[in-house]
DNA sequence: GCCCAGGGTGTTT
DNA sequence: AAACACCATGGG
């Protein structure tokens, strides 16, 4: 298969807040996904993306299989500024990841920077997964303290909830992937650390759920700002998709620093 | 010093 | 149900 800059950039995708475990050096691309022994890592250039293309994981990882340009093509009718965000990074992609560090990482994600988040989860791979994610296991039985050293704050007993609801069964993942999206996002929000944005994400970027849509702080300064009175229904089936594009947008862009944009 | 960050919980109106 | 304080921590 071949991939052109337009349709999987990696500097647009991998630092668009998806994912926590990657850096780049010179052009080159370091991507971990997976936990403790299972953990994989790809090496890679946009020049020559023929390491994703050839290995049916990280093809799924960057999520391959969908049909990006039919979905910008539909996103891009929705209004002027839509189309603007889907034409200054049309390489993003939804990532595929692994849905215990996914979820994990939404966690740590509370209130916090993107830059002090990967710091954090590096962290805590050197302390737990020996270079590789930490397993459910060895997070249901840290002690609080101890991530507290590592930086994750009010967030330790989080951490410790989420992963014993999965160790102990309380949230299943296969029974996650099979009912139904509210009830998905529900079921997640019953562990406390939990609440409707960590869910959202997880789902979005752990499940593969393409029609969850994050509200963060961007994206509720995007939708009151320019989507005032309407919801992620205007996007259609994959709104996730659409939110990813307009989340970068925002971020990075610049657009929103004086926020002069009403009839976008 | 202040404010913010891919928020959530608990309490007060 | 909506508004608010509080939560740890580092960077601007």
């Amino acid at each position: 298969m071949q991939l052109t800059q337009k349709e999987l950039s990696l500097k647009d995708t991998l630092p668009s807040g998806q994912c926590f475990r990657f850096s780049e050096d010179n052009g080159t691309w370091t991507v971990k996904s997976g936990v403790a022994e299972n953990c994989r890592t790809l090496r890679v250039r946009q020049e020559d993306l023929s390491p994703i293309t050839d290995d049916p994981y990280w093809s799924e990882f960057f999520d391959l299989e969908t049909d990006y340009e039919s979905l910008k093509k539909d996103f891009s009718k929705v209004s002027p500024l839509m189309a603007q965000a889907c034409a200054y990074a049309p390489g993003i992609r939804i990532l595929n990841q692994d849905t215990w560090e996914a979820l994990c990482g939404f966690v740590v994600s509370q209130n916090n920077n993107i830059k002090r988040i990967m710091g954090i989860v590096e962290r805590m791979c050197s302390f737990y997964g020996n270079g590789g994610f930490p397993s459910v296991k060895s997070l249901a039985n840290a002690k609080e303290d101890d991530l507290r050293s590592l930086g994750l704050g009010f967030r330790a007993p989080y951490i410790v909830n989420t992963a014993r609801a999965v160790y102990d069964g309380l949230i299943d993942f296969e029974v996650l992937k099979n009912v139904d999206i509210d009830e998905a996002r529900g079921m997640l929000m019953t562990v406390k650390g939990i609440g409707p944005k960590v869910a959202d994400c997880a789902l979005l970027f752990g499940f593969h759920r393409l029609d969850c849509f994050p509200m963060d702080v961007w994206m509720k300064r995007v939708m009151a700002t320019c989507f005032a009175g309407q919801d992620k229904s205007i996007f259609g089936p994959c709104a996730g998709v659409a939110q990813q594009y307009l989340f970068h947008f925002a971020r990075t862009s610049g657009y929103f620093d004086e926020p002069d944009c009403k009839e976008n």
